[in-house]
DNA sequence: GATCCAGACTGAATCGATCCAGAAGAGGGG
DNA sequence: CCCCTCTTCTGGATCGATTCAGTCTGGATC
């Protein structure tokens, strides 16, 4: 067994206190005894004080609680979610603080158990599916925590994008180049996790807010030139990766009249999609938009909407660390840009 | 303040530790008072048990430590970094751990102190710089921990490829392709920062030991066919960014000859070195090779080695859960596989 | 020479639980 | 009716440190 604080203090013949003092409040003693404390602790193989025991007593962690929803290795697999855990990344370590990622499992017991036995100072809340009742734990345990993804509650520390606006604004792009017979493609639209072309009465009936603001988004913009909901095509992917968006387009083969575009919810989806067009031969006639302009975006000509991945995380993790003193200063609005490249064009004349 | 789990004995009437049992182990007592007792912590606003003070009694955390040497949030900027964390992420949500990212500072000291204050059950190393020192200080704490990058001390957990041997063999095939004025690019390759073109006296002096083994096994293959160690043009880059590697690779114009090939220590360094050749117009005459086999590659046509990103993440995370019961079997070797793409080809003849 | 003070160090209380030996009570078997 | 076992619950010790109100010492001040 390590030997403990206690042990050095008998070792060498001065209290708790010194000892502790030497690690942790050096002005608090002699240089002479600290020296000694030292360097006795070192020979008895004592490690340094115990940073359970020490966060027990100070009453902190030291680290930050990251949240996902889905499965914890999956997020790394979105490339989004890595740049905005860059971000927080890169506060925490500015902050000194380290970093706890904390799998939530699917059931929202076992998540809300899960979000009660973190060790942390507070919370980054990224894109929670139960979002409301992860966060409501978190008020449970009196934590400070900061949101991404959904509407944010009044008082809350939130940062984020118009993710309605940004949607509208490539919906926009297009309506403008004259589409009008469109594809709308999400992950998991509706709940009963049925995949393909789907019949989704109304945008609100979409369970996940990020998606439903981003799809009401779109259709707002079709609204404006005519098109109305129902009139959309609505495409679900069984999740957010490029096999899921690619399997959900080839449901469009179905349609007698195929849409002159598909806007995806995400670049990884949108990507997906045109794998599936290009793999079919029609990608030339067929238009493509994307969400959140990863890296991959950029080389695969994929238009879309930019949002400033990093400096999510960043603000998110700023936003912990150091409250803002003015509560209404609490929720930073990130800008998004619409990134026009090749994957989107005109409707063909045929 | 949040009540705790005292003033919750004391206001259902019972002792602290049924309360205790009343979370941990249901079994202990009977259910009408379970739920009796869960009843009034939830009127009480008692959010359970708190995590440190549970596991400074209990003596172990349920979370472990993933270190990276470079800034924390480069890594997640590193692909094949993020493979690794994604396996890691995966065996630790299978095993219902969470995952601590410690940044590490950039001084020795400092680093030490992160390790020593880290509250966690184990660590995983992910290639470290000085990692030695990092890793006396965990035996310090003794935890129990697994490297992945340098070569283990017997009896450390392990999980790793044959470095040297993976090398090699992309190197065969270019030897094998009629190269023989060759360059070798890795990021610092020498400890003083130097980028460009470099002189290296002996690959031993390179410190990194992942560039070390990567760079001796390119050069063993050129060694075979007669070309020894100093006619290699070695090439810094000051990062591992496709930039750094297009940045580095701009060094070779000042050759009067320059090399028909280069081969570079990872992936992303390689699509670097293409970018600037493209960029200046001569890829076609001159072959790259990376290592890794990151996601990019693929789609850029790159030659490279692949390695199990994900399993070694997996295994190590593994190999930290349950110990194999025989030592012997704390060292799992992975396999590579050469994967030949368009990026490299014969030699052309001017 | 009395007073004051800063600096060095101590001790007991505390952080918030879990653990374990054992007490109390209920039921069962002989 | 007594002994034994089981279940249910209790109290105190403990995990390993930090904190804070003091104590003590030696020297400066008037």
């Amino acid at each position: 067994m390590k030997p403990t604080l206690r042990a050095v203090a008998e070792a060498v013949g001065v209290s708790r206190s010194t000892v502790s003092n030497a690690y942790s409040r050096p002005d608090q003693l002699s240089a002479e005894l600290r020296r000694r404390i030292l360097d006795t602790a070192r020979q008895m193989g004592y490690p340094g004080p115990d940073p359970t025991a020490r966060s027990l007593r100070r009453g902190f962690v030291g680290a930050v609680g990251v949240l996902f929803t889905s499965r914890l290795s999956y997020a790394f697999t979105d490339p989004f979610a890595v740049r905005f855990l860059t971000g927080v990344a890169e506060a925490a370590e500015r902050h000194g603080s380290s970093l706890l990622l904390v799998p939530l499992p699917a059931e929202p017991a076992g998540a809300v158990k899960a979000v009660e036995n973190a060790a942390v100072d507070g919370f980054c809340v990224y894109c929670a599916g139960d979002e409301e009742g992860i966060l409501d734990t978190i008020r449970g345990r009196g934590l400070p925590f900061v949101t991404t993804s959904s509407r944010p509650r009044a008082g809350d520390r939130w940062v984020g994008i118009d993710e309605r606006a940004a949607a509208r604004s490539v919906a926009e792009h297009l309506a403008g180049l004259g589409h009008r017979r469109v594809a709308l493609l999400g992950d998991n639209v509706l709940p009963d996790a049925a995949t393909g072309l789907l019949r989704v009465a109304d945008v609100a009936d979409v369970p996940h807010p990020t998606t439903r603001e981003r799809l009401a988004g779109f259709a707002d913009a079709f609204a404006a030139v005519g098109v109305a909901w129902p009139e959309l095509a609505i495409l679900s992917a069984p999740g957010n990766t490029r096999a899921a968006g690619a399997a959900a387009v080839r449901a469009l083969d179905a349609l007698a009249e195929p849409p002159t575009a598909v806007l995806a919810c995400s670049d990884v989806l949108a990507l997906g999609a045109l794998d599936a067009l290009v793999a079919a031969g029609g990608h030339q006639a067929i238009s493509v938009t994307g969400f959140d302009d990863i890296a991959e975006a950029e080389s695969a000509g994929l238009t879309t909407v930019r949002q400033p991945g990093e400096e999510k995380g960043r603000s998110a993790a700023q936003l912990l660390f150091d409250p803002p003193a003015d509560a209404s200063a609490g929720q930073i609005l990130l800008p998004t840009t619409l990134i026009v490249r090749t994957s989107s064009g005109p409707v063909p004349r045929s």
